[in-house]
DNA sequence: ACTGGCGGGACTGCCCGTTAAT
DNA sequence: ATTAACGGGCAGTCCCGCCAGT
């Protein structure tokens, strides 16, 4: 008669969560070998496969955390701060990101799952992009779609960059950024 | 098959990498197993090892070969060229493109071998911005080195983009990026 | 299987070593393939895997065990019955003790295991032939570690002779060995 | 139309034997692989193949020739002066002596292949020892037989001694040999 | 709830011998 | 006679997930 409360139970998922985020950063998906998740998190196979049935519903579930979390990041507090914040962030979290885009390039079922999950986020960016074009601090000559695109790709580009321990002049980066944005003199 | 020529020897080498190639890219580096290879090379396993040492090494070989074409391609042409026909490239070697991104954040020893390889080739590219800088075509108040970060950025984010399936409208993103790179009225 | 007691633990591991000590005398180290290892155990390659990490470290623990139990029984009960034990003894020993040799000749990391483990062992083969020699069963005109060198070459070939499969009148044998190492009228 | 001469052919076949012989000793049957047998012996595959039909037959000519010439060397000399010879003798034979031994346990085929081979050879041992007997040389209450499985047995835990690297008093070896064999008081 | 023993599939790379070509 | 390309089998071992046991 086990009887652990809710709470233990949250403290666990995001124990094996954050523990596994460090481990598929640093290994990629394929090396993050479930030996490895275990010394990493600190609970054994079975409670691990306890809590999630397989590795790869685990890198899911926090495929989907990141995910979110970008995006606030973006909606909150602008391109600007949002790439300042990326760009000062952990490796672990960036690490996740580009091994999510590998994953979806080869895992259909992956692929599916991530869709689903991450439909209505992708609305709320070009719902984003779209206030700024109305209240004219973004260009309206190019769409919302099409600028929403361009962020990621820029987004997707500085974690390629960072994750690979390369130095970047973020000021810069951010110039060059906002003048591709901005309203056209 | 033995006493063969150089010719044969050279069509083999190249025969293995191109098949390797869209396996690589099709699969990810971990899951392109050597089976895999075989069967789209068309070779066996000790014609395959007999070229080549070992899959790491094959991989290196594709890595190197389009990671030198990319750089033909931005010196020959110019970004805006470049970018066009990226977009425009091959699944296969956009997909390689970031597998090899992949293994340089997560393999030691395939980042020597790189570093070494393409020393000189990241030179050329921060030559050829410096050009631009200098004749006018591009901004001079952004360093060349940041030019190129920013171009790589692009580029390594563009690809994602394609070689993940997702479409791209070309001219918007080119009309984004010439903004963001073109000296400020 | 798990929170298993010591006991099943330790039953397990000398399942593994009588299973493997079979299959190693049979074939020899390298033809012992972990297929016929499986089938001799009873147990599964990761079961095997889980217990031992490598072929080596199996075949190592055996080679340890025997030749511990060869000194023992020299040191036990004299040269004479020891003789006697081992050439009635199972061809499963004695294919280790050969097999042992060989690696011993060709595998250096062997080498070194082996010496560190066996040091002391040695040491009480040479104490025993000095005692004898001390009381006047064994010739004081030659050395404790000649006779003992000399003692370990026999049983060494008596195991080629035995393990090879031939014949040997053990009491001629031993008629010869006494009066090899007895002290001269 | 190559046209060689026997004499080219008898070269060839001895040169595979010798670089075959020092493959074989240094890292034993199964680690002598067809790669290091070229480089050894200074041929390619083909050749080495066109001369014998498989790296078993190799073994088994090497085999023959060194059991022969120990035969010849105790039958021509002595017991005293083979023991010296071989103590002093090249790793290279003594190796090979011992892999046979291994061979001759593990290879059904290889044994066949031995016996036929070998039926008169041992029957010159039995004669010589025979004729020690009889001339009283040797001690005439142990029988033929058994004196030349005891020389056997020596040869065979000397070789392994010297190609294990051990230092042998081979004097010392010598005074208790002799002892075992000679008439008693 | 949590442990860890265990099964069995799959991986890369090595190895021997054949054979087409010179 | 000699070369070396090539086929394909097989080796050790790693890895994921299941489930018996506590």
């Amino acid at each position: 008669v086990p009887k652990v409360t809710q709470e233990h139970r949250d403290a666990r998922r995001q124990q094996i969560l954050d523990g596994a985020r460090r481990v598929f950063s640093r290994y990629g998906y394929d090396s993050a070998t479930v030996v490895r998740l275990e010394e990493e998190i600190g609970l054994s196979r079975g409670a691990i496969f306890h809590y999630y049935p397989s590795k790869r519903e685990i890198f899911a579930a926090i495929a989907i955390e990141d995910s979110r979390r970008y995006i606030d990041l973006l909606v909150d507090r602008g391109l600007d701060e949002a790439v300042r914040a990326m760009a000062g962030e952990s490796r672990e979290w960036l690490g996740v990101v580009l091994e999510t885009q590998a994953r979806l390039r080869h895992d259909e079922e992956f692929q599916r799952r991530m869709a689903e999950e991450s439909a209505g986020d992708q609305q709320r960016v070009i719902d984003w992009f779209d206030a700024g074009r109305r209240d004219g601090t973004l260009r309206d000559d190019v769409s919302a779609l099409d600028l929403g695109r361009f962020a990621t790709m820029m987004i997707n580009g500085l974690a390629l960059r960072v994750a690979g321990g390369d130095e970047t002049d973020i000021d810069s980066l951010l110039r060059l950024v906002r003048d591709a944005v901005s309203p056209r003199a």
